[in-house]
DNA sequence: GCCGATTTGTCCGTATGTATC
DNA sequence: CGATACATACGGACAAATCGG
């Protein structure tokens, strides 16, 4: 439940689009009807308006008003977006999923490590691999190492579940800034032992490093994903240099 | 050339950041002192820091302050991010663009291609394949579909240099929103034909559907790449509901 | 543990500029 | 030209989080 009044106006506005109240291609009312509506400011309005064009809702247009972009997306495959956990984005997508833990061990990282990872040589992280299922079917091979510092006490039944909630809601860690990189990678003999391939001799890669609130990296993480099971979806806005 | 002060400012934030003025995990001046130091509001610093949070540069801290996470990517490959033409990509990563026009066609939307592009069927569309070179070598199959009556008089000799160069400066119809989705797909005849693909079976395949100032969709988009030199990169910061 | 200084987060009201129609 | 609508900017107020004494 959002308790800024921005983004109450965030949601409101975002669901009647999304009903349709607000329709497709047609404007929304201006920001200052919306001023009176919600009896706020101008400023709070455009906040809102501000985030729905992020999150590929609307578009602002110069001296005209703010014309609704948005149409569903079909869920032919399963999508990432934004920061979202496995677990959310298999809800998100009408999926069920689960889970099998490969690996849960402590290690101490070395040079090569570290090269690849960007944690300092030297650090004890916590290593979890595991294997994603979507509907029974063994999709995704993910790895991942926590900081123990900062993410101590792991077990299975957590890796099960959702580790982020672990880390948000029971070690009160906020999460907050994630930096992506996609790519498309050989398959490796872990790849073809776990998953179904058949003949796809690729596979889709995103490796991130997720950082906390004081701007620690305290994960790094790999999804390894069956090609045609992967789709990222992205809304971009151009900036005006 | 940014005319609007908080461009201006997050030019040169963003600047000292990228020379190590500003150092990696410390913290930058106060947004009070910053006030002082650009001569404006402080709302005018919060839209410089909050764009410079967007581009991963920085991440605010209630209470603490506002701290550099920056640090130079390498560039091994060929990366994509925000919205940009294969031109302005290419440059930044320091390669040498090329281009060979395949065709270029006038065509009609049928009820297939109106099913895969969402172009509205019986509309009047230039289709253009393009193969993309980086430092001589074939490693990009672009597709595009433009609505002929927003993009008219597209030659080869513009298809050769940059579409948005004309779409944006002599046409003048300002780029806005783009909605991407990256896939991996299986190699096509036309992948083997105009690429290098040694023995990789799939591609990296971005399709995206790119709107203007006026929320029309007017391009179709598909670019495949070979594996080995892509790379998609962004940074997402995690929304508090 | 409390208090006060500092810093960021939210919100308001207003003024002015610019683009569209 | 005037009316409308979004874009930028200013200045002020208070809340919430953090940190040091």
């Amino acid at each position: 439940m959002p308790r800024a009044k921005y983004q109450t106006i965030y949601q409101d506005i975002k669901q009647k689009i999304e009903t349709g109240e607000y329709e497709f291609q047609k404007l929304i009312p201006s920001e200052n009807s919306l001023v009176g509506i919600y009896n706020c400011s101008r400023n709070t309005i455009r906040r809102a308006i501000f985030e729905l064009a992020e999150g590929g809702y609307v578009q602002s247009m110069h001296g005209v008003g703010v014309r609704v972009i948005y149409q569903p997306v079909s869920p032919t495959a399963f999508s990432m977006g934004g920061i979202e956990s496995f677990r959310e984005s298999a809800i998100r997508n009408h999926k069920v999923p689960g889970t099998k833990v490969l690996n849960l061990t402590n290690i101490t990282v070395d040079a090569r490590i570290a090269a690849r990872t960007g944690f300092p040589e030297g650090e004890e992280v916590c290593l979890l691999q595991r294997v994603r299922y979507l509907d029974g079917q063994p999709l995704i091979l993910d790895m991942n190492m926590f900081l123990t510092s900062l993410v101590p006490g792991l077990t299975v039944e957590i890796a099960e579940r959702s580790v982020y909630d672990y880390i948000e809601n029971d070690l009160g860690m906020p999460i907050v800034t994630s930096k992506r990189r996609i790519t498309v990678e050989r398959v490796t003999e872990l790849d073809e032992k776990w998953l179904d391939l058949g003949d796809y001799n690729c596979m889709a890669v995103i490796s991130g490093k997720v950082y906390n609130a004081d701007g620690v990296m305290f994960e790094f993480t790999q999804s390894r994903h069956r090609p045609d099971y992967f789709s990222f979806y992205d809304t971009a806005v151009r900036k005006k240099l």
